[in-house]
DNA sequence: ACGATACTTAAGTATCCGCTTGACAATAGG
DNA sequence: CCTATTGTCAAGCGGATACTTAAGTATCGT
């Protein structure tokens, strides 16, 4: 599997869970340390730290550890493979409603 | 749980899974039967049907039977979902490396 | 009418995943 | 130093999930 395929992959799959997209949404608006991640979302730091382990693994966040304390921000490049994945669908679909009418079927076959 | 989250939740959900971005890849060139779906990608006919009804469900697909064939078709609005919950962190991590340095740490508490 | 095609549905299975618990490590603060 | 805080690691539990198989329904072509 190629590189960036795999990437896709862990990042979907990263966003894919309800619970890792409140912590990207926390995070959005300021970096913030693994125990505070936790309080709010009713579920163990160890739990969390996962989270972030996969997150992390995807690029969507980025932490450093200083002391005791991980502190835990967002990655901003991580989610342009996201955006991209997308935007190429949509311009592939897009061709297709210039080339055709879109609500005139062309099944395959 | 609003409406909307629960809807972002299940296109997230849907996206998450790499069959299923498969089947929205193959959607995206030309709408296409549930059979036609399963062929290249190595599962039963019916494991793809179950894929279907998530995607469809999410929004992201819609399917219409005529006679004994289902064809799919992607269905664009349902991607905006995904785009703009994307779009509304950046917007916000955005904002703030305005107020602040991009590298100026700013731990909460 | 009959067989083949295209899907549907239900049930079972095996794996994955999110989470907890409990033990441990490292640092901070009095 | 001693204790509290913050995080790490490993093991394990239970539920979700992606798949298969098998049996059924509906439609098409001859």
């Amino acid at each position: 599997m190629p590189r960036q395929k795999a990437n896709i992959d862990r990042v979907f799959h990263a966003l894919g869970d309800p619970t890792r997209r409140a912590i990207v949404e926390r995070l959005s608006e300021a970096p913030i340390s693994a125990s505070h991640l936790a309080t709010p979302l009713k579920i163990t730091v160890a739990a969390v730290v996962q989270h972030l382990q996969i997150l992390e693994k995807s690029g969507l966040v980025r932490t450093t550890k200083v002391g005791r304390v991980r502190t835990c921000r967002i990655e901003p490049k991580g989610f342009s493979v996201a955006e991209q994945w997308i935007g190429e669908r949509r311009s592939m679909w897009e061709k297709r409603f210039d080339r055709l009418g879109d609500f005139l079927a062309e099944p395959e076959e």
